[in-house]
DNA sequence: TCTTTTATATAAATGGATTATATAATTTAG
DNA sequence: CTAAATTATATAATCCATTTATATAAAAGA
């Protein structure tokens, strides 16, 4: 047989490509193929369906995220240089931003708010705030969950107008959203004592 | 002519229903058809396309969800009852709520949180928390932009996560940022005095 | 070298949106 | 009271994307 030109992660990155581009309506069979100069036929052998195809570049975009945003932490400010990140983001990327928001967050069925805290949150950033704030685990992972929901919200209205809301507008916004559950946190702690 | 057995209202209805139904990708040219009991062509005479059609049926959605609120809104308890007005919706309507939160907010861009409040929410809302609680209508805004924000970030979680969620985790996860939000404006306020 | 295998190409089939044409019922002009 | 014009709907055709079926040719193996 002719040996094997064109590979799945060929297909996915392709698909990638045109979705960042100019969004998931341009991943059509026509245009991989174009793009990678060949047939129709090897998409199908190494994608089931479109469909699947979509949710591989959906996997990819939240991989490309996780990266970018890893990449641009600063310790000494950071949760608004996470904040930040994505917001350079939705400037940057706003194709990939909507994917990245409005994905499915699993294949699965998620139960309840810790599985998803644990899905989608790396621990490091609970760890890194109760040692920076010194409050409990528990706490740290709730005000970062908090943070998440709300730059969800953030998110979401950002893209559903038309990514239109000045970026240092909303940076504010989640800045202010910290410091709110932040101050919360803290007089928690001190009740406690 | 034959007399007018169709209008745009009725393609709209029953596109509106299939959604609810079955998701968007339920609203089909020949589903619409096949539920009103005429051919294709009816549909498109009162409408261009189905894309401008499915903006119709988002803001039916839009519409139902605000009678729907509305008209479970207790005066007491006026934030926990208009949240769980949501949740219950997010359970019985779960085709209608991906819409609803995953809309575009409207047709134009919108260029400030400012005007994303003043075209999602009603004033009534901030009038009601600034008289309830005593403060400026200004810090009202704020507060309840707060909770808009927070629910959105809510919502799509709960839609990503394919509604597995249990109700009651996502209520009291409201009801914790509600009190959040509300603490730090009345501190606010103490501090101002 | 000849057969088998298989990566890719080409062509056909399916299904949905949209458009073009046809039909027949209601107005309306004469 | 017709007959022409209008138009709501139906039927049929077209377009475009996904998917499947068939064909080809290059590599591997006997």
């Amino acid at each position: 047989m002719p040996k094997q030109r064109i590979t799945k992660e060929m297909v996915v990155e392709a698909a990638f490509e045109l979705a960042r581009e100019g969004g998931m309506e341009q991943v059509l069979v026509k245009n991989i193929a174009a793009r990678l100069g060949c047939s129709v036929q090897p998409i199908y052998s190494y994608c089931s369906n479109m469909e699947e195809l979509k949710k591989d570049v959906q996997k990819r975009t939240a991989w490309f995220f996780q990266e970018y945003v890893a990449a641009h932490i600063e310790k000494e400010d950071y949760f608004h240089s996470i904040g930040k990140a994505y917001l350079l983001l939705a400037k940057e990327e706003p194709h990939l931003f909507e994917f990245y928001f409005l994905r499915k967050r699993s294949d699965r069925t998620i139960h309840s708010l810790e599985e998803l805290y644990e899905r989608e949150c790396s621990t490091s950033t609970a760890d890194f705030l109760a040692e920076k704030y010194a409050i409990s685990l528990e706490a740290a992972k709730r005000l970062h969950l908090n943070m998440v929901i709300y730059n969800t919200g953030i998110s979401t209205m950002m893209i559903s107008s038309n990514f239109g809301i000045p970026m240092e507008e909303l940076d504010r916004q989640l800045q202010s959203a910290y410091e709110i559950f932040l101050q919360q946190i803290l007089q928690e702690k001190k009740q406690n004592v």
